[in-house]
RNA sequence: GGCCCCUUGGUCAAGCGGUUAAGACUCCAGAUUUUCAUUCUGGCAACAUGGGUUCGAUUCCCGUAGGGGUCACCA
């Protein structure tokens, strides 16, 4: 077989070399340890925690080290296609603080390694493809789908591995020049395959994360383009990190059994091979058993979910972070005012066991960031997550700005910060009663004080009640009121000698609170008071005269 | 089934041949607080298993079990 003959035949049209595209991709100027690395999602439309997952690995990688961390939307597959796919995508990934320095954008291309759409790189593509096959190392095969779902039902049958390999390649391998251009010319489809060695060694694969694998060499002709002369993965995986010049390649550890493919790939054409990171998949525990997070079941593998339920991107990333790396904690237990951009992301202390998705943990974490935030910058978050997901909330938090910040703010002045804050949904919740809009009475009065104590305690608030007093002073005045009605001022009193007192003091305090934010659990009621300020306090108030 | 990856409390995890086997989350108890949210103190709870190697194995090697992945013209 003349291979070049073989190549005209196949690729006519294609008169680049791969010479040509190594001068149209030169390698990238930058420091010695500088990262170039990607995320690479087919655009199905759904974005999961996984992408995220690994764009945070990639992102802090490239950018800890004056890298390159760039977006290549891999949609080879015509299929899984979802229109606007590719806009949702870096939507979400914005929104979680994931930026590009270059790759695929909405509605085009930034950066010179492009294109990004691996749909629209099939010209570089066939000029390798035609250079392996002047080389020897491919040859077309014109199986159907039912010849190859025979050879796979002989192979079950004789219990050997499933593939095109070895006798089974033969067929295809062996045709000559004249049968080829028949067939072409014939109509019938072809897809390129790899000419694999047959072999039984063993290679060696190094992997930043796991160390040494040790894997069977690749004896199986895979597919190199499909039908329609679009890439599979693993040909696109490797011509494309090869001249987008990718250092690292990080990926979920299915890729882990295809390493052997890309590997052969690398090796023929002679090209380096990345650092290859293969990343452990996200768990989910169910009756005691831990399973792959399902899309179907699991509402929590999509990032729409985090963002519906307002969990904050911060608080997502700190998250994961904390799955990743696991000196994270550690370093943010001793640095609790540092942006976590300035935590050193080191792949060393990367886990490599599937971990389990956490929403108790995530909770704490969420917890966590939100006390550190300013009022004003809570205010901003939740007014912006509001106009998405809850209009009336957003109409009162802009009406009420002055106020709702002065809510926020509730508690945070002090060395010691509230941490009633878990995510923005419950954070309107939580903020609910500040605005008569959304006040509601959900709670009811203590049953231990009578009606006629509660109408003679309120009267006797009332006025007493000096807006301007501060915090101390209007608290003096709650226990003189307390005690004249027959109330332990001292809760301890009361626990001691119940038997002396009507009830104590936090019954009395308890009523006041119920009045004033219509529930038994809320912030400081003096607090809460200078934030309501004194027409809705005494309003409130009155009600219960 | 073949090949590959993984295995420390309920969860995430330190550990890298000798430790009372850290820490975080959850849960429980107590303390502080006018409620709550905090904060503090304490508690429950782990090296999957069997063989080696070694004076000594959670740590190194082999097997077994369990979990996961993959075996497409899907990524």
């Amino acid at each position: 077989m003349n291979y070049q003959e073989l190549a005209e035949v196949l690729f006519p049209d294609v008169s680049g070399t791969p010479a040509d595209l190594e001068q149209r991709f030169p390698e990238r100027q930058l420091a010695e340890h500088a990262v170039v690395t990607r995320i690479g999602p087919s655009p199905t439309g759904f974005v999961h925690l996984g992408n995220l997952y690994n764009a945070v690995i990639g992102e802090r990688l490239a950018h800890q080290s004056e890298g390159v961390f760039y977006l290549r939307i891999e949609d080879t597959d015509e299929k899984r296609k979802v229109e606007g796919a590719v806009e949702t995508l870096i939507s979400a990934m914005n929104y979680f603080g994931v930026h590009f320095d270059e790759g695929a954008t909405a509605d085009g291309d930034s950066g010179s390694y492009g294109p990004y759409r691996q749909r629209q790189r099939k010209e570089i593509y066939h000029i390798i493809a035609k250079y392996l096959t002047q080389q020897g190392k491919t040859y077309p095969c014109f199986l159907t789908a039912e010849e190859i779902d025979a050879i796979r039902e002989e192979q079950k049958a004789k219990q050997e591995n499933p593939g095109i390999y070895g006798t089974y390649a033969e067929k295809n391998r062996s045709l000559s020049l004249a049968q080829i251009q028949e067939n072409i010319k014939a109509g019938k489809s072809w897809v390129l395959r790899f000419r694999a060695e047959d072999t039984e060694e063993s290679i060696l694969v190094n992997d930043a994360v796991r160390g040494e694998l040790k894997m069977p060499r690749n004896n199986m002709d895979f597919v190199l383009l499909k039908s329609d002369g679009i890439p599979t993965y693993h040909f696109a995986h490797v011509v494309d990190d090869h001249f987008m010049r990718s250092t690292h390649v990080i990926r979920g550890e299915e890729w882990i059994s295809s390493l052997p493919m890309h590997v052969e790939l690398f090796n023929t054409l002679g090209w380096n091979q990345p650092v290859y990171c293969h990343t452990a998949t996200l768990m989910k525990i169910e009756d005691g058993k831990k399973r792959k997070l399902s899309k179907r079941k699991d509402p929590e593998l999509a990032l729409a979910y985090y963002q519906q339920e307002g969990i904050c991107p911060e608080a997502v990333w700190e998250f994961l972070l904390t799955l990743l790396n696991s000196n994270f904690e550690e370093w943010r237990l001793a640095n609790p005012d540092s942006d976590y951009h300035d935590f050193q992301y080191t792949i060393e202390k990367m886990s490599i066991s599937g971990a389990l998705v956490d929403l108790d943990k995530l909770r704490d974490v969420s917890k966590e960031v939100l006390s550190r935030m300013t009022a004003e910058k809570l205010y901003q978050g939740l007014s912006a997550w509001c106009q998405e997901y809850q209009t009336d909330f957003a109409a009162l938090l802009s009406k009420y700005q002055d106020r709702a910040i002065k809510a926020l703010n509730v508690g945070r002045g002090g060395a010691k910060v509230r941490k009633d804050l878990e995510n923005w949904k419950q954070s309107c919740q939580f903020l609910s009663f500040y605005f008569d809009e959304s006040f509601k009475q959900q709670d009811a009065m203590p049953e231990e004080i009578s009606e006629s104590d509660r109408k003679e305690f309120f009267k006797a608030y009332l006025e007493s009640y000096q807006h301007s007093d501060d915090s101390s002073a209007w608290f003096a005045k709650v226990k003189d009121i307390t005690e004249k009605l027959g109330y332990a001022v001292k809760p301890k009193d009361f626990k001691k000698h119940p038997e002396d007192y009507k009830g104590s003091i936090i019954h009395i305090t308890n009523m006041i609170r119920i009045a004033l934010t219509g529930r038994a659990n809320a912030p400081d009621i003096w607090e809460v008071s200078q934030v309501l300020g004194e027409e809705i306090v005494l309003n409130r108030l009155k009600k219960w005269l």
